[in-house]
RNA sequence: AGCGGGGUGGAGCAGUCUGGUAGCUCGACGGUCUCAUAAGCCGUAGGUCGCGGGUUCAAAUCCCGCCCCCGCAACCA
């Protein structure tokens, strides 16, 4: 009987289907899928969930404007996000649709209900200051000294709703435990700090969970009470249990989920009120949380009022699937905000990539080719250089780190090194003038290309596999397998039109 | 107001915890090779490390005060 090994479970956050694409989730598939490249590397067998979340009013409204249902408005936006996954080589397992009737609705309702036995939820008056400006209810700082609404400057109308409360009160302080004890990893540390001082602020109040569905008709009616609409935060959420399979067998293979990846808006979501409801289901929590900052755009916020959200199809174009992969891993850091700019990502595609990895391989293979009878015996058999073993392991600690960018740095250091040698031994004298410092030379590089494509595969699959095509190696195998140098028909990344 | 992040050569950053030659990438300028995608390599210029004070033999780094930028509203990853 082999042992049952936990999947080791990844998700993104759902967007929301209210709109196209754009390169911010993009970006967040794309670091999911790096971790999960990089885990199944390593031979561990991964779960990676992505989605959309598809309830609530916006949705309902927008399809109304356009005169189709919500479950049609929806199925348009979600297949577009489903297509950006394959445009960018996303490798999810699975995609998980919060209007999902068979897999997602009879789990929220499960949950719902087991919530309620349990006495987590129970119904309560709510009292609000709704402003009809705004279309939602007021909070605190957001009502002006003479009780109106700082944005519309009108009086909000008092609204008193009959809400299902969540008693997230009864499990806080065992969360903030969880947190600050690393149970919970949230990373980046400043986050941490971030989400820790929520707890003592907003302080721990039970979490409105419902709303009548008069008002809110597009989403899940409460169990048993279809007067009242589950808030679309709970739905959502949620679908790391549903899209896991929950309340079927290969549940227990993949929960607890190892990594949420989610943007740094709806952190507090998940490291307050996720953790909290899985308490209450009796469930362990997330393993680790990891939140990354938004992408400005020329040094401004990407939003849709400034109309300068970028989408991620017009990059694949211009730069192709790999480059627009290494670019934006590169790019925007990982654990902060980054900028986007053309111009910045045009000259990283030459330098990193085009006059980088490309040209390397490109110089060394061609010598390689060049003089079969002095390098016919290269091999691959594990003589790896202190600098290559340096390089992995500061790859992997960025990695761990969810780091991406400073992982990235490590691949790029190490091209350098090789250009360098290739220069100072002039290479492509030797095999006439020393054949045997060729041979020597000659080995370090295959090395080198060889780790090299290693480093980059979870980034760049199809650029690891060109490089290990040229070096004519498979991806496993290294002891004793033969260098056989084939230059690519095509650059790695050719010259882009200016 | 409070909380968090940040202010380092033209641009983007590392270094700050654990004081002691200020480093990397891009860009500019000059040189050089010719294997390579007119790529590579070498070199040069360019920094009062936000401001003021303090501790110290010595501070980008530690302490105090101050200034400026960003986030903690919304659309939204």
């Amino acid at each position: 009987m082999a042992e049952q090994k936990k999947d080791f479970y990844i998700t993104t956050s759902i967007p929301y289907v209210n709109a196209a694409p754009h390169i911010g989730f993009a970006l967040e598939l794309l670091e999911a899928d790096v971790v999960a490249r990089y885990h199944r590397t390593r031979g561990e067998r991964v779960f990676f969930l992505t989605g959309t979340d598809e309830h609530g009013k916006k949705i309902q409204e927008a399809a109304e404007k356009e005169g189709a249902t919500p479950q049609q408005y929806a199925d348009t936006f979600s297949a577009q996000f489903h297509e950006l996954g394959a445009a960018l080589g996303i490798t999810n397992d699975d995609f998980i649709r919060t209007s999902d009737e068979q897999r997602h609705i009879p789990v929220v309702q499960k949950v719902l209900q087991q919530l309620k036995s349990n006495g987590d939820i129970y119904k309560d008056k709510y009292e609000g200051r709704y402003c009809t400006g705004c279309e939602a209810f007021l909070r605190e700082a957001e009502i002006a000294d003479d009780g109106t609404c700082v944005i519309h400057e009108r009086q909000p109308e008092r609204i008193y709703e009959e809400n299902y409360f969540f008693r997230f009160s009864k499990y806080a302080r065992e969360v903030e435990r969880m947190i600050r004890e690393d149970v919970i990893r949230v990373v980046p540390a400043h986050r941490k700090k971030e989400m820790l001082n929520l707890f003592s602020e907003e302080g721990v109040r039970d979490v409105s969970i419902s709303r009548p569905s008069a008002t809110i008709p597009w989403g899940i009616a409460m169990p048993h009470d279809d007067s009242q609409t589950v808030y679309v935060w709970v739905d959502a959420l949620l679908n790391y249990l549903s899209g896991a399979g929950f309340g079927t067998d290969v549940f227990a293979k993949r929960w607890p989920a190892d990594i949420h990846i989610i943007g740094k808006d709806i952190a507090r979501f998940h490291t307050m009120l996720w953790p909290a409801m899985l308490l209450a289901l009796a469930l362990p929590p997330p393993r680790a949380i990891f939140i990354h900052g938004h992408i400005n755009v020329e040094g401004r916020k990407m939003s849709k009022s400034l109309g300068n959200v970028v989408g991620s199809d017009m990059l694949l174009q211009q730069f192709g699937k790999d480059a627009v992969r290494y670019l934006l891993c590169a790019e925007i850091p990982s654990d902060d905000d980054g900028d986007f700019s053309f111009a910045r990502f045009h000259e990283r595609y030459a330098a990193d990539l085009q006059n980088g990895i490309g040209n390397l391989v490109s110089r060394v293979v061609t010598v390689g080719e060049k003089y079969p009878d002095v390098f016919g015996n290269i091999t691959l058999d594990g003589a790896f250089s202190e600098a290559l073993r340096t390089a992995r392991t500061t790859y992997e600690e960025h990695i761990g780190n969810f780091q991406l960018h400073h992982a990235l740095s490590a691949v790029t250091r190490l091209v350098k090194e090789a250009n360098k040698l290739v220069d100072s031994t002039k290479l492509w004298e030797l095999p006439s003038s020393d054949p045997a410092a060729a041979v020597r030379v000659m080995h370090d590089l295959a090395g080198v290309l060889f780790v090299v494509a290693e480093l980059c595969a979870p980034f760049m699959p199809d650029t690891a596999e060109k490089i290990r095509g040229a070096l004519g190696v498979g991806a496993s195998e290294t002891a004793g397998r033969y260098v056989v140098f084939t230059k690519p028909a095509q650059p790695l990344f050719p010259r882009l039109a200016p």
